[in-house]
DNA sequence: TTCCAGGTAATTGTTAACAATCAACATGGC
DNA sequence: GCCATGTTGATTGTTAACAATTACCTGGAA
């Protein structure tokens, strides 16, 4: 059981920021759990991962310190650190501060977008219509491209800190909870409209109609999470195999 | 010029995480930068640092990689680390960030905040008033007290996400700002009238007037800065003396 | 059987020395 | 005189060994 993240001492040189080890390190642990590779709750030792980078504890603690502030891994003094383990009610905050930033980003965009990041934009959308079809069960090329619609909307507020905060900070989580909660619901035509709308707010300058549509938007995504999770907890009150696995409550700090 | 900071080996033991030694120098660091000893731009060295505060250089980059998550300094590989360099621009995309979570925040306490949180939020305002006479021309207290107000509040929508967001990860970024940028307009009559109505719709758990009435406070707090940041300017321009000290625009990364 | 105590092993925190990279300065050529 | 280039100094990145704290396990007593 040392051999399961795939160490790949090659690969990833494609990312600008690969100028020390603990950045290439910590990349390859990001993916790894992000990927569910490193599955939640699963304890983080120090001299494990060091020698099977085969690296020292110093960069690999820098990498774990990094890890740490994207949220993707909890430390304990003296005790120890372990791969975050989600929980439901953590996952509808997330929609909350989502819906939150993201309408203030959709709101901004309307405001500072330009037309090439409005032409970017449509084009992203009419990728997603091409393969349409043909992914209309494919749910995973849906949800990237429905990320990838959200991050350039992001871009297109033209602040830096709410890009920082929702593509670098939030991204990766948001990414976890995704490959967590698999069953992501199917709603992707209702999605697709309404990312259609949306960007016809931003195109036509409307910032408040382009902020309440967005806000909509995360708020449906939401109430379609908390709803297939109902029907799960359903299914696991006539069913009680293992409740642990799917119900995720957290231990509580 | 090596005893700026004032290095106290004693005194900050009341906070419950000082188990390591990484964790004390990061309160440190992080006390003198929100203070303004140690003023932005300041480059920080390791060497330095270290025999200043008689620990290793490893506890100190723990604390160093903290305080770059919490974006008091910046770090650039093989080059080294500095005080971040505050810019208006930054400062009012920073209120767009704070405008788009606190009315969430604001939203959420008008649905789960409780009585007894509600008491405490209303005794904040009574203190604020019983020395507000005194402290009229006294804009720190006023302006720790406005602190304390949106900080409860946040705590109030029992959202713990947004709690991190926003009273672990900016709150200190907040504090920076307000002593660069010390100017901080007078209009403590409008903020306090302003306070006081949030409160009433909180407590009347009216959502949505919560939501609207603190994101009018937070943007008119912005319109405030802006306001008095354009009167500099044209002031600079009258006596352009040194106009990078207040002007204070990013090189552009 | 259950609970508590002590000891042991493993893990984390810390230190100091070594290697690699970068910025500044001096030197030489055009 | 100015620009390119090599060198030097300092700083950061990395490593390995040491110290301290924690968790687990074993043993015994109530």
């Amino acid at each position: 059981m040392a051999e399961d993240i795939s160490p790949t001492p090659q690969g990833d040189t494609d990312l600008p920021e690969v100028r020390t080890l603990a950045e290439r390190v910590f990349h390859q642990l990001q993916r790894a759990i992000v990927r569910g590779e490193l599955p939640p709750g699963t304890r983080i030792t120090e001299p494990e991962l060091s020698s099977r980078y085969g690296i020292s504890r110093g960069p690999l603690r820098e990498a774990m310190r990094r890890l740490e502030t994207y949220r993707l891994i909890e430390r304990v003094p003296h005790v120890g650190a372990r791969v975050v383990k989600l929980s439901m009610d953590e996952l509808l905050e997330l929609f909350d501060v989502r819906e939150a930033l993201e309408s203030m980003a959709a709101r901004l965009a309307a405001q500072h977008m330009t037309a090439e990041e409005i032409a970017g934009l449509r084009e992203v959308l009419a990728v997603h219509e091409r393969q349409g079809d043909l992914a209309s069960g494919e749910a995973y090329y849906q949800r990237e491209g429905d990320l990838d619609f959200h991050y350039r909307i992001v871009q297109g507020s033209h602040n830096r800190m709410l890009m920082t905060i929702l593509c670098d900070d939030l991204y990766y989580l948001v990414r976890l909870y995704r490959t967590q909660f698999s069953a992501s619901g199917k709603r992707p035509q209702r999605a697709f409209v309404e990312h259609h709308r949306i960007v016809d707010a931003i195109e036509a300058g409307d910032a408040e109609l382009s902020e309440l549509l967005m806000r909509r938007h995360v708020s449906a995504s939401r109430e379609n999470v908390a709803a297939s999770y109902a029907l799960t907890l359903d299914q696991e009150k006539t069913a009680p195999a293992d409740a642990t696995a799917t119900s995720a409550l957290r231990p509580g700090r």
